[in-house]
DNA sequence: AAGTGGTCTAGACCACGGC
DNA sequence: CCGTGGTCTAGACCACTTT
């Protein structure tokens, strides 16, 4: 294996990274199988060319996302899949595409809307903005192997440049927050519904009115811990749903 | 402060842990404002007698359960809470009773039975076991203040000594797979739907049938990674709720 | 320029599982 | 006993924010 170090020079993330990147690569080309045991810590770190301690950081991010499991004195193992429906861990903030993409499943979008809005006095009190904030507002319906299971309104901070970016721009929300915004989303704090289809929802989703959704309000921070956004999504989880690795807090 | 080495020397958890329980406690009794910024982490690490990289083990797992947020140039800072409503990080694998003693609510046992049972063949397939293995059934309803909202169904794989130990036990399963199973329950992979309650979950939850009830399908494992207990919740969400810290993966 | 958190190293020793 | 991951250190340098 080619040490991450040179494996381009002007790559300029982290040893880190470039080793999850390294590792999720092996996995998924079949180097190393579903269910099997990574070489040691100490082998690792030696074919990547970095420090035990580098490979440990990349590690405990795997962890952290569901991807391997660490058990002492045996081995790290790579996690077996976690069943035919399951979209992926809800604990990573990435667009539902990648999500569908990540577990092989056909993914299109059935509607998208994007609108400059002033904030309502709900919004004005979510986010923490006056009433001449300027928003905007994106609405979207996407599908899993056809069928419509999400639909999803944001609402953006927005200055001017972003607000002709955003209008303009074809990708999801997520990406431009995460790739093109600056300084850029880190993390949201969401909180978890189910509640009742409303004649809204039941009408995006093509379901009828009162089936059970799950209901995510997200409130979505950059870097410097600014709030940035406020996503409410409604997914359908008869088909496809998300995951979540809980732990046993140290003690 | 008191160097968290000399707390006291018969505590033999890693110093990691005893600096996660010292910076918990200073910002439960106020010493560290919620919002405010804490010592730096050269500072809190001299505090704490531990070296800057022991510190930063703990400050990544308050961070990940959300704790703390950390901010580059900046400090880190302890989270301000997420609104009345929310019960705490699903992240977390902690006891209903937890949950709720950490949001100061008031909260109480409705309903409890345990028994033992064989697996139907549903239980055979969900748990990889045998016909003949024995599992310890375990039904809750649990309050908060004073409304019922959720509704618990665990099935333990059990030897005859767990068996006996369960049948008597007072406290949570989550707590005896914990502190007194050996190996001890580790984590577990949650699936989350949204689902419409049945007669049953209805009438554990005393609310009309169809109501929208949130479902959390668990597979919990022990530290070597065995396959211990499936767990079935079914949680109202109207007055509390969890929440997640979702994050952009490293890229 | 000063102060913060982020990355990275080399090395030591410990705890646990399996042979 | 050996090999595994877990804990811990001291120190160096980088990237970012604020003064």
């Amino acid at each position: 294996m080619e040490p991450v170090k040179t494996i381009s020079p002007e790559d300029r993330r982290p040893l880190y990274v470039k080793a999850i990147t390294a590792i999720t690569e092996m996995v998924e080309t079949g180097q190393i199988p579903v269910g099997s045991r990574l070489p040691s810590e100490a082998e690792l770190a030696e074919m990547l060319g970095i420090s035990r301690s580098t490979l440990r950081e990349a590690l405990s991010h795997l962890e952290t996302y569901g991807m391997v499991t660490r058990q002492q004195g045996r081995g790290t193992f790579v996690t077996v899949s976690q069943g035919p429906g399951v979209l992926g861990g809800i604990e990573r903030l990435e667009t539902f595409r990648d999500l569908a993409d990540r577990s092989k499943k056909e993914h299109g979008v059935i509607y998208r809307k994007v609108e400059s809005i002033t904030p309502t006095e709900e919004l004005q009190r979510d986010l923490k903005v006056g009433p001449e904030t300027k928003l905007v507002r994106v609405e979207i319906v996407e599908s899993i192997e056809g069928k419509p299971c999400m639909y999803l309104e944001d609402y953006v901070i927005a200055d001017d440049k972003m607000e002709t970016e955003l209008l303009s721009y074809q990708g999801s929300v997520l990406t431009y927050l995460i790739e093109i915004n600056d300084p850029p989303l880190a993390y949201a704090r969401t909180k978890i519904f189910s509640i009742c289809a409303d004649d809204l929802v039941a009408g995006k989703l093509s379901i009828q009115r009162d089936r059970p959704v799950l209901h995510l309000v997200e409130k979505m921070y950059n870097t410097v811990g600014d709030l940035i956004a406020l996503t409410k999504t409604y997914l359908l989880t008869d088909q496809f749903y998300f995951s979540v690795t809980r732990r046993v807090p140290p003690r």
